[in-house]
DNA sequence: TATGAATGAGTCTTCATTCAT
DNA sequence: TATGAATGAAGACTCATTCAT
């Protein structure tokens, strides 16, 4: 009976096994965001997750397995309850446009989404099921909340008639060049030193893409 | 008599100090963008080379000296003859906007050059030197670059006054995107398939950007 | 059914973390001196010591550092005895230097720690943390040992006055010398055949070193 | 015809195939000494020769080889004429051994040829063969020599008795011991700060040989 | 002969994964 | 379940040696 405890007992391993995929998934997401799918190891992963290597194993049969319920895992959280914002919201479709973009971007442009998503594109060649998953889980779903803005705008006459399926993509390329300049190049910030401000520039974006560059005679 | 070969023999070791660093590039260029940096191993490298793999490392000291070397081969040769075209153009403002575009799309955003770009974005965390030249060579002068025609627009009247900084990413970002797209999930066309026109996003693109997306009253 | 295993069979994969970097080091000790440093493969030391490749540099990050371990190992160990034996030693300096010489054949020159001096005077060049630590750990607190000896000698009148510090080194000489010799040349048995009877020589030695070559008159 | 050279050639590829082997022989002499024999590239050989790295291997087929013929070309220069100048020496034999240790540290142990030996004794495991060879043309006749100085003393009467072959490594060893720390540890003289002052160190070594550390009575 | 580009077997080292405890 | 010691396939890089020129 070697060195007996005294009194209360830290609970070490208290944690019950139902949290413990929950914990490995934040801490390789983290990771992941980081450094990289390559280049993160999956004893880093164990070890932020405050769980010995073994265990990681437990859980996901490989580190692939385990990025892909990274991204899984995440990316359904990318679209909340825009569907029923945009169904109640009160106002111009631009200004419902400037909302979802403001929204979008304090949502999750500049959260850890963003980094998700950068990750995606980055790794979505060699993950073919993944590009699939985010785009049943993601595009697809938010191409259609966007086209229906511009549709209703179209209709409403406050937009003009437009190619929806391209138009779309005019709305989201800010959007993720935006987070991905933030996972990429916008980390290095001590070296690359560019001024990028987000919010400044969804501004200006929504207010060109409504109102062009040109100017008014 | 063991396996006589047949009539012409490709020589083994043939010497080719000159072309055989632009070989490594190029072979290397591929399969960077087909697997990503980490997922290519130097000898299939030198293999798609025809080269074995100690002749790899007699030009490239490291993996990584050879991943610099395809950024800076295929990257710094990017802004050559912009800057005289953009001297030289004859028409509006929109226009040469409009042909910017479309030039970018054709001798770059296209290519491989836009593999490339893909790469440095998903590498530039790991590869902080990468990130410094890439802005060094790329992004601050493609920078310039779109300054000079917007502040000439504006200058003329014909754009409506802007911060500069900011509307050059107005421009940019729809560009990198539909590159991104291109070389992720773009790749995956058979799973994931989005009807992306690349010519004719852009041509709305350019439309959007000068005239908005409100209808003229 | 193939290969039915016989008996009791040694199991793959024990977990002896105690043992296992003194098993690695025992093995590591053994190649060095049989092979020297560079001619010997981590594989091989790990293969000696019933371990995989892996595990070894699982105990040492690096070959470098194995060889560290393996000087540090034997070496440290070499000067513990030896200081008290001194203090408490009766008899005159002449026999106890006598005493001194035979023991440090016995207790090291002729067992695997002399291998590992010949190795750090072999390899003593391309490791100067090696030669430093070795200055330190043994060639220093040797020469303090030795010039106790001498320095009561001569205090006590039964040696001649001395350079004290030059005098260590005729001590230390043969002792080194022989040891050298028995693991360079003296391992080529079959080849090079010269009678280098150790205890004679020592024998000897002490004999010239207290009475000189010269016949009294 | 292109860039014709004007009036006087400057004669490089002059040396003679002759000097060759020569030239090579004298580079690796000096790298061997200086890091071993493992620790040379051949590259580094031929360069330091003035020579590619092909030519090297015209003349010698393999490292191997060229380190033999490194050690063999120069042990043969190890006893130059020394067999004369003792069977004319006119004096004592104490004032013959004397002579003979200043002469050699002089003549060999100071210069290269303490590298060799050095070299020799450290590789000696490996090349079994430069063992054989060095023990036939050093240690036989170093053997011998110094046994007649030895005999001839007794015979006189100005030494005592002796074992010769034992007496022999008596005087050896010092010598040994001296190239072997020069060539080793003294090479770290930045950090190894050892008073190793061989000229006064043969001195006191000569004394204690012929009278031994007792004080006369 | 001489060159130096090319080769590829060989080494160290890493790290996802397994498994005895 | 959890652990973390052990594994070994894999990969970057080296360098003695070859050979086309």
């Amino acid at each position: 009976m070697p060195s007996r405890p005294t009194a209360i007992e830290t609970p070490r391993r208290t944690r019950r096994k139902e949290t413990r995929p929950g914990e490995l998934i934040e801490a390789a997401l983290n990771l992941f965001i980081e450094k990289g799918f390559a280049a993160t190891k999956s004893e880093e992963v164990a070890q932020r997750a405050g769980v010995s290597k073994g265990t990681l194993f437990l859980y996901f049969a490989t580190k692939e397995d385990l990025f892909k319920a990274v991204v899984r895992e995440n990316i359904s959280s990318l679209f909340p309850s825009w569907n029923d914002e945009l169904a109640n919201f009160k106002g111009s479709c631009g200004e419902m446009l400037a909302y979802a973009m403001n929204s979008w971007w304090h949502s999750m442009g500049k959260t850890k989404a963003g980094g998700i998503v950068k990750l995606v594109m980055s790794e979505a060649q060699n993950f073919p099921d993944i590009a699939l998953f985010y785009q049943q889980e993601v595009i697809t779903p938010g191409t259609q909340l966007l086209k229906k803005i511009l549709q209703r705008g179209v209709d409403s006459g406050e937009f003009r008639s437009l190619d929806l399926e391209q138009a779309v993509f005019t709305l989201v390329a800010p959007m993720i060049y935006l987070m991905m300049w933030n996972n990429s190049m916008g980390c290095c910030v001590s070296t690359v030193n560019q001024d990028m401000k987000p919010e400044q520039f969804i501004q200006l974006q929504v207010d060109v893409l409504l109102n062009g560059l040109k100017a008014k005679q």
